[in-house]
DNA sequence: CTGAATCCTACTTGATACTG
DNA sequence: CAGTATCAAGTAGGATTCAG
C-alpha cells in the first residue's frame, strides 16, 4: 500500500542525509521508478515504444520538440533500468531499433492509471486552479 | 489509451514552441498530473495525508527530511491543483489541517499502481542497472 | 505553530557543432 | 543514421532568517 512510503523514505529518516534524488541511489524503489517517470520525455518515449519498436530517428520525428541530446540520454536511462531493449543492425549506415521489454511493458501498464487519471481529471484540476489563483488573487 | 499521449503532445508540434513543464501550462493533461508526482515530494505528502488528516507540523515531523520551505511550496501546490483540501483552526496559536479532497483520493488510486509496480519490479530494476554498468563499464 | 522572503547551489535541459 | 562533446540557461531544492 501507499503508506509503506513511509517505511521506505522513514529509513532514511534514522540516517539524516539528504534525500537527492540521485544521492538516495536505490535506496528507495519509489523514488527510483517515479524519478524516471517524473522527467520530461521518459513517458513519451515509452508511449511511442508501446505502440511498436522504433528506430532513433523514427522517434525523434515523433516527438519534435526532444533535443536528439535528450532522446539519446533518456533512452540510455531506460535502457540502464531495463525497459527498453536496444539493438544494433549492422546495415551501413547503422540503424538501431529501440523497444519495450517485458519489464517496460509492465511499468508502462502501471502507467496508464495514471494517465487515464489525468485525462479523466485534468478540467477538475484547471478549474481547481484557475479558482485557486483568483482566491488568492 | 497510452498512445493517445502523441496526440496531445502532437500539437504542440505543430506550433513548435519549446516544451517547458511550466510552459506547457496546461496543454497536456498527462504532464500536469505527472510533473506533480515526478517532483520531490508529493508523492510521499500524498501517502500521510491518505492515513489520515494532518497538521502542518505533523507532516513536517513525519517526514524529516523535507525542509519547511519545500513542505508549504508542495502543499500549496498541491492545494491549488484540488488534491488537499486546507483548513485553518483560529485556536491559539493557530492550527492548520490538511486532507486529501477527493480528487486527491482518486489520484492516490491512480499512483498505487505505480507504487506497487515500483515494489513489485525494484530489484530487477537494480538488476539491469548493475549489468547496464558493468557492461559499459 | 505556520508560514513568507531571501540567497545560493546543483541538477536538468536546450543549442550548437562535430564524428564514425 | 545515430550518436558525442561542449557550453549556456533555466529550475528545483536547501539553508537561513524573519513574521503573524
Amino acid at each position: 500500500m501507499l503508506q509503506d512510503l513511509k517505511i521506505v523514505d522513514g529509513v532514511s529518516s534514522e540516517a539524516p542525509t539528504v534525500l537527492s534524488l540521485k544521492g538516495l541511489g536505490d535506496a528507495c524503489p519509489v523514488r527510483s521508478v517515479i524519478s524516471h517517470i517524473g522527467d520530461k520525455w521518459s513517458t513519451l518515449i515509452l508511449a511511442h515504444l508501446e505502440e511498436r519498436p522504433c528506430r532513433f530517428g523514427e522517434l525523434r520525428r515523433a516527438i519534435p520538440d526532444i533535443s536528439q541530446r535528450m532522446l539519446t540520454q533518456t533512452l540510455r536511462d531506460l535502457q540502464r533500468d531495463g525497459y527498453v531493449s536496444r539493438e544494433v543492425f549492422p546495415t551501413k549506415p547503422p540503424s538501431v531499433e529501440y523497444s519495450l521489454t517485458e519489464l517496460g511493458q509492465a511499468l508502462v501498464a502501471s502507467l496508464k492509471h495514471l494517465v487515464d487519471f489525468a485525462f479523466a481529471n485534468h478540467a477538475l484540476v484547471v478549474e481547481a486552479r484557475s479558482r485557486f489563483d483568483a482566491e488568492n488573487m
